[in-house]
DNA sequence: AATCGCCATACTTTTTAGGTATGGGACGAA
DNA sequence: TTCGTCCCATACCTAAAAAGTATGGCGATT
């Protein structure tokens, strides 16, 4: 049984009797005649009532046409349905971000949805370690991350990106500990009197390196008293008072708080480069593609 | 798209591979790596992201994969649906019968649905014309009825039939117009004395003829008071007193009155033939035939 | 009775699916 | 690195199945 007996069947049923419906379906009638025919002889049911003038249907033709019509209708949406996954304007996208990125994720995906609404988001936060495997595991398509990008050693796996405009590197104190709240620069040096927070963990150490190389370009040495694992604890901690910290820009902006200073680094222009990162030549969806032209459209 | 296509593409879902997949479908790989690729054209979609060393779904792939094996149990549910019906285990039953024949139907439905639980009836009451229209209209197959079925005039139609055991006519007189009580039979001479009620209508004259040429075979004339057109009816007026009548056993023995006796006919045997009707020569769907059978398994 | 419309069958052509042979690319072991 | 293995893709051939053509029969209509 394919789908083409079950047109015609369809046809024939709707046209009650064969030689109009293989007019219909622009073909000749004896074919469309064995078609039914074979049919039948399959189902091991006969569809039609032949003993009249006009063909009617039996019982159980009555049933085939109803579930045949619901058949090949939900054959039709389903196929529409795959075309349009395809085209990425339905279906989902699975992304990536480290958490220093976050922040820049929600523009974007704003405006991606005024493009494609009918797009749904997975979005995964992780370090490099945890981003790279679910690239590998292909639970996720793109990630947003530092560059850059630190896969697990021994990685087999290549990755292109797309660079992002980069991100300054700022110093964040607590307003309590500001001696001059006009200030809005600060120097490492002065950075380094204050006791450090890093955000660092076993597994992704590239933002602290960055950092720590930055200061020691200027002879000095911050008094780290914490590493923490993410943005959310460093500020609070911040915040608290207890030290200060150097972020990505966007990062501290993301969240405002009073009781923290944001201050432009004085002495030391250094960046933090972010980009999307994804497999190379593996299989991209085109609503990962999109994503992407996302950007490179917006800046490019 | 075709269902052949859809199972191809879930086999190698399933297996991961093409080579596989080919196996389980008992075919070789080149034929099976051909329609994947002409299904993916078809669609103007890749299904499969083929980069590693295992075929992996794109999200495409991952929507057609759910869709198509909905559809294919949907296809698969409605073929032996459509075959159950046939088998007459499922679906309904439209059959008609006339007024004087309804109390043979619930011992039969009742066996039949010991049988076939799944089917459901339709059952039409009218007399011989109407029940031979709805047959001409196919609106239902079989008719219980009185034997000869009388077609309305110049109707183009034959029918095949199945006699049915065979219903004698009974005396039916109101209790207290019974001059002996104790009495189980009665001539037609005595019943001819009492005020005469018939069941007759324009259309349906048979039983009507049939009882009053016993009467006329000798040599009694009753003296009809009522034609009336159903059973309800000449019942009720029995009751009453208002006269007798005589009808086939069944249809008296189905409404059993304190007001009113039946009694055998002693001196004229006869009886009613009853027999189920059908269009010659017209599909009959495997229910009805199950319902003759029946009828047949029961009796010869 | 003759004609028309419709279905069925026999036969031919065309299309399409399936099979065989073979080569190339990726992965793993020596 | 090289060789062997596994898997996919392509080219070519065969087989099966569907479509087309011609024609006959049956019932309905005039």
């Amino acid at each position: 049984m394919d789908f083409r007996q079950l047109r015609y069947f369809l046809a024939i049923a709707e046209a009650g009797q064969i030689t109009r419906a293989a007019k219909a379906l622009n073909m000749e009638q004896p074919p469309l005649s064995r078609q039914l025919k074979q049919m039948e002889r399959e189902l091991g049911v006969t569809l039609f009532d032949r003993s009249g003038k006009q063909l009617t249907l039996t019982h159980a033709g009555e049933v085939l046409r109803e579930r045949a019509e619901s058949v090949i209708r939900q054959l039709h949406e389903s196929l529409q349905e795959v075309k349009e996954v395809e085209e990425g304007v339905s279906g989902f996208l699975a992304i990536g971000a480290v958490v220093s990125c976050v922040s820049l994720l929600p523009r974007a995906i704003e405006r991606y949805r005024e493009k494609y609404p009918q797009v749904t988001f997975k979005i995964s936060e992780g370090d490099h370690y945890q981003l790279g495997e679910a690239l590998a595991k292909r639970s996720i398509e793109l990630v947003v991350a530092r560059l850059p990008f630190e896969f697990a050693e021994e990685s087999p796996y290549e990755y292109d990106e797309l660079r992002l405009p980069s991100d300054p590197f700022v110093a964040v104190i607590p307003s309590k500990l500001q001696p001059d709240q006009k200030q809005s620069s600060i120097t490492l040096a002065a950075l380094a009197d204050y006791p450090f927070l890093t955000l660092k963990t076993d597994q992704t150490i590239g933002m602290h390196k960055q950092v720590m190389s930055e200061f020691r370009k200027s002879g000095l040495t911050p008094n780290i008293i914490c590493e923490c694992s993410s943005v959310a604890i460093i500020l609070s901690l911040v915040a608290a008072g207890i030290g200060a910290t150097v972020l990505p820009k966007s990062v501290v902006a993301m969240s405002p708080i009073d009781s923290l200073r944001m201050l432009r680094i004085e002495d030391a222009e250094f960046q933090s480069e972010v980009g999307i990162v994804w497999l190379k030549d593996r299989y991209l969806s085109k609503s990962a593609r999109h994503f992407i032209e996302q950007y490179t459209d917006g800046y490019e």
